[in-house]
DNA sequence: GCTAATCCCATTGACCCCCAAATAAACCCA
DNA sequence: TGGGTTTATTTGGGGGTCAATGGGATTAGC
């Protein structure tokens, strides 16, 4: 189901606080944790941000390779899934004010190099949190490059 | 399959609301949701329009691309797909109001320079929403290369 | 006791719903 | 087939509701 669509800008204020787009907050509900896990993105200025129900099942589904695969290892040793360990270890849990908003942590914030304007970015299962001119050029480059991909044919 | 067909010119009122074609939403119904997933075309001056089941088909191709794998690093990592993270951050998701019409968001408009008509276009399993004036030119262009196409001047 | 985080409340503005008129299409019957 | 009638669709506007935002009050932590 595609949950997160769209782009939304909202205003950061002194507090730090951002309102986190109503659709999203949406499709956000029914999870266990009222608020949202988020981590540094790996390869962009950006934040990457999703549902407390989805870091479960990214939990879960790592456990039961372990045992299925009858490799107690990885499990007890914690070796193996470097990537795993590492984004369990960087994610922060942003709970809901009353209204809505989640407060920015300021590495997270300096990360995606965001003052005064967040960029809510729909990814379909997740989404993400950009400063918005950074995100304008990322988009802009994106777009660029599918428009050569697409070249003539009569795509989009 | 019902398809998308003709061309309709409707007024855009004061509050930027249109009314979407019945034929249109007869096609749109069935849909898992009531309303319409609109993007700014790529290549034209125009709006790209598709039913909120098309967006699921595609999400759903990627989902299952990262789960045959038994891979979360596209979901951790982002990126792998930059046609549909982009799709996703730029469609628009335009519900119906009671009575079959739908707000332009603005940048869409500016996009497509649509004032106070838009024309509806439709393209089979999909449809556009054009400025009429910048429509009537683009067709008169199509027109005008198949006739060339075809060797002489009558057309096909 | 001071700083920082969280909650509570108020204001603004955008969005959505309801109602109602005008236009266009389909229908029916002579 | 033509005129009149009924129905569906398009269009306009008013008002209520919800979301976003800002500031102050209260609690928690150090």
């Amino acid at each position: 189901m595609t949950a997160f669509l769209s782009t939304y800008v909202n205003k950061v204020d002194r507090k730090k606080r951002v309102s986190v787009p109503a659709p999203f907050r949406a499709a956000l509900a029914g999870s266990s944790f009222g608020g949202l896990i988020v981590y540094p993105s790996l390869r962009e200025s950006a934040i990457e941000a999703f549902s407390r129900d989805v870091l479960d099942q990214l939990n879960n589904r790592r456990m039961s390779r372990s045992l299925e695969g009858d490799d107690f290892e990885q499990l007890l040793l914690g070796g193996g899934d470097g990537l795993i360990d590492a984004v369990m270890a960087m994610v922060h849990e942003l709970p809901f004010d009353p209204e809505g908003r989640v407060v920015l942590p300021s590495a997270l914030a300096a990360h995606a190099g965001i003052t005064d304007r967040a960029a809510f970015v729909g990814r379909g299962n997740r989404f993400q949190i950009w400063a918005p001119e950074a995100f304008q050029a990322h988009q802009d480059e994106a777009i660029d490059a599918l428009r050569r991909r697409a070249g003539n044919g009569d795509g989009p």
